[in-house]
DNA sequence: TATTAGCACTCGAAACATACGAGTGCTAAC
DNA sequence: GTTAGCACTCGTATGTTTCGAGTGCTAATA
């Protein structure tokens, strides 16, 4: 695809914007007046022509106007995305720890989603922090009753998970603490890559008698870090994309539909927001889409970062004849309002 | 509206039976060869036209054949009842202590509504137990560093929730002891209710300078026995009505996908099954249902109980033209099946 | 008296026909 | 290079016709 002129790019430029607002095909006559170029109809029909030979736009029909390819989006986006960079985001609101409890966090993500939807009228989801390679804080035993085990583990971002180990006798009080003495000097600091089976060794031979307790225990400690790995995705707004008429028949949105229900599309999504090279904000325009059965719409993400590198992806999922502008917009102060609300407990 | 006839009776049947199948509306013709009771076309006229005329079917529109009305459906699922009451379940399948982790429950939960839309092809609910009355198990107090200190409260359900406390000055590990047996010797086995005010300034007294902290641990505790008492919601499967033509326009649908995303309305609808005299399976049919932008839909519910006295519910929204008996079997068996798993882990 | 056969009638759905108009591409003039 | 003008296209909206499933009613039948 050609380097355009100036002109036709207004014009695409133009098609683009009119389509996004009326969801109906534009014609010549149309941008003609809509545009500052003054040009008559028939000069824009020429360059309409050129720009479908081009790739960026298509009539759905003979004798209909005009709407953008997936090509002519890109254009249009790109374009926008450049002007955006230039600008300087501010920040706003305030928040207090609310990383304190996880689900605390949960509540939150999940209200941010709501709004997110409610505000833009797309679809939206949003995961939560997450980080590259956790390791275990600190870890906590005690007896709850005579034949239960608390252990309390707290990982990277003060996730914290508890484990009920049942044992068929009792504990006392000083053994329950030179084991949790004895773990904690082992696991602190550890993530799962580090905790090998010599070190398993080593941690049994000093618990004696209660190497049975400790595997035990161990196997709560890999579930907490596993559970803290594992991606929690908070959607919402999934209806919203019954209004735009274009997604055509039920059969088609009923697929979109469950593809928002189900959880590892977006898996796959935000994995592929968070390890793409680009930063920031990205834009997939239909086939674009790194995942399946999204071919029909547009999804922008963007990705937040906690101060210790925790990662998170917010997501909209809306037509192609989408508010990018807007779209993009909000998320880029969303962002910068995440990190603001997470990294403000941490300082 | 008046007692039936066994031969009505018959007739209205297998209209509703008919219907279900196929959701087209059922002419008498059809009925004359579908049931066995050898009358002619009709004759099943005319006792249609008495059907008709009692509220129990209706035609969309002349020369049409009758669909039933929400009466009908009515008589059709009491009678299945009924039936359905004589027969023993039985349970299979066989798992172990689910209860131990509250978000193994959720995991466990979850999988069950999706398998449940699944196999239904209807939208789902269920609600994870909860108690009436939370009370406190056991608490524990712990300096995670020298700004924290981490209190794990255990309530009924062994629910166990955490919360971080932030403290100016480090406490010495006997103060924490202490401050832990002060607050536990007063709060175990308390409910939300029996921590009064006395209550409160009593351990404050005890707790001396460190009432201060007394304070926003109970905080803690508040907090971690609501969010026990928070009732968690999962659903699946809300695409599945998009299946169901006779729901109709965008408009209508929208507004139920609406609904179902709206944790507000299926609390209503747990809610009232849960303080229904009713016991074991019910079934809303539309306008019956009692939350708003259900009319068209019909819900059926079921209680579950844990033996400790905690309950559960589990909702299957569809069509009006539900496969009831399907629905309502498959509840029964789940609800005997979902109260074995929990209470095992109890014995 | 209850049942049934027969028939005229209704009305929605589907198939077809027509009209309208937005928008195009092309040509010729500016 | 730009524009005015015009014939042409084709989807949508609207109107018309046909078809048939199903009804209600009446009169004949068991």
């Amino acid at each position: 695809m050609e380097q355009l002129s100036e002109r036709k790019m207004k014009i695409l430029q133009a098609i683009v914007a009119n389509y996004l607002e009326t969801g109906e095909p534009v014609g010549s006559r149309t941008i003609s007046k809509y545009t500052d170029l003054n040009l008559s109809s028939a000069t824009i029909r020429n360059e309409m022509a050129d720009l479908e030979e081009s790739g960026y736009i298509e009539q759905p029909h003979t004798s209909a106007g005009r709407i953008p390819t997936d090509a002519g989006y890109r254009v249009y986006v790109d374009q926008l995305m450049q002007e955006r960079d230039n600008e300087v985001e501010e920040m706003r609101q305030e928040r207090e720890g609310l990383l304190e409890r996880v689900d605390r966090m949960e509540v939150m993500l999940k209200q941010v989603a709501k709004v997110l939807a409610y505000n833009t009228n797309y679809a939206t989801m949003i995961t939560a922090p997450q980080f590259q390679d956790i390791r275990v804080k600190f870890l906590q035993l005690s007896m709850v009753d005579e034949e239960h085990i608390l252990a309390v583990i707290v990982v990277d971002g003060n996730i914290i998970k508890n484990q009920l180990i049942t044992v068929e006798e009792p504990l006392a009080n000083d053994e329950v603490l030179k084991l949790s003495i004895l773990m904690n000097s082992f696991l602190q600091g550890a993530s799962l890559r580090d905790i090998n089976i010599e070190m398993i060794q080593t941690m049994k031979v000093q618990a004696g008698i209660y190497a049975d307790v400790l595997d035990r225990i161990l196997n709560g400690v890999v579930e907490a870090v596993k559970s803290a790995d594992e991606r929690q995705i908070y959607t919402s707004g999934a209806t919203n994309i019954l209004k735009y008429p274009e997604i055509g028949d039920i059969e088609k949105t009923s697929v979109l539909l469950e593809a928002l229900e189900d959880k590892n599309i977006l898996n796959q999504l935000a994995d592929e927001t968070l390890n793409s090279n680009e930063k920031g904000i990205q834009v997939y325009i239909g086939g674009e889409a790194p995942v399946q059965n999204m071919q029909d719409l547009s999804v922008v993400t963007a990705t937040y970062e906690l101060q210790e590198g925790a990662k998170g992806t917010i997501g909209i999922i809306g037509p192609k004849r989408m508010d990018y502008k807007k779209v993009v917009k909000t998320l880029k102060e969303l962002t910068v309002e995440l990190d603001e609300i997470f990294n403000k407990k941490e300082k």
